[in-house]
DNA sequence: ATAATATATGAACAATCATTCATATGAGGA
DNA sequence: TCCTCATATGAATGATTGTTCATATATTAT
């Protein structure tokens, strides 16, 4: 049972096995892809790209967050969630106050690159 | 009338009103950080990135990135645009058959610091 | 213990999206 | 012209997602 057997053909690829195998040879496991689509899914909303571009200056609380961009507690608290789940921020607590950063220099890297393909 | 009137207050901004002048220096108009989460949005798929792994082999056509993901040729061509649209893949025709490829050397850079994040 | 403040979270709803199915377009061959 | 092959696309549908609202948790002060 291959699962591609009701998947059309066409004829070009069969007469270049040598990419078929070089392009199944390199291409991630199904899983890492997913993960790698997961984490693009985080950049991939306006709140959340203005959160990590805030943060990119400074250290934030939640409520400076909320204040800055204009949104509510809430919503900010619940991309935050997210942000922190793939680990592109991170936190620490003060009191009744908590703190958000950024984890690494992926982001900027990331959000630069970004930038870079639509200036073009 | 200020639309942040309903949002809620804290503190530790006020206290900071150079970070706050910094801020909203340096980020970006509303626009461009909604193309740049549209172009993350692209990103945010599985089907669209194992489109572009494969495609960092060689040109191919819709045919055959169907047959090697092992689906359907409808689906295929349905992603193909939104990359297009995006600027991420170029292509070329050749009599029935359209080649697509990549189009600029972002694509890699982008999945590459993708996968380091998720490496870390 | 009570109140106040900062943050987190569950449920609900509207909006967006990936795939499927059916069909259309376009190009080459008989 | 008619048929076939490769690709594109519109409509429909099930799934995912961002925000809101209400409420819960956590910390500090009185």
């Amino acid at each position: 049972m291959d699962r591609n057997d009701d998947i059309e053909r066409c004829e070009s690829i069969q007469t270049h096995s040598d990419i078929l195998e070089k392009v199944t040879q390199d291409l991630p496991e199904d899983e890492i892809l997913y993960d790698l689509a997961e984490l693009f899914k985080i950049f991939g909303d306006s709140t959340r790209i203005k959160i990590l571009y805030v943060l990119f200056e400074s250290e934030m609380c939640v409520c400076d967050i909320a204040q800055l961009l204009g949104m509510t507690q809430s919503a900010i608290s619940h991309q935050l969630r997210l942000l922190k789940q793939s680990k592109l921020i991170k936190y620490r607590r003060e009191g009744k106050t908590v703190f958000y950063s950024l984890a690494d220099g992926h982001v900027r890297t990331i959000l630069g690159q970004g930038m870079d393909h639509l200036a073009e």
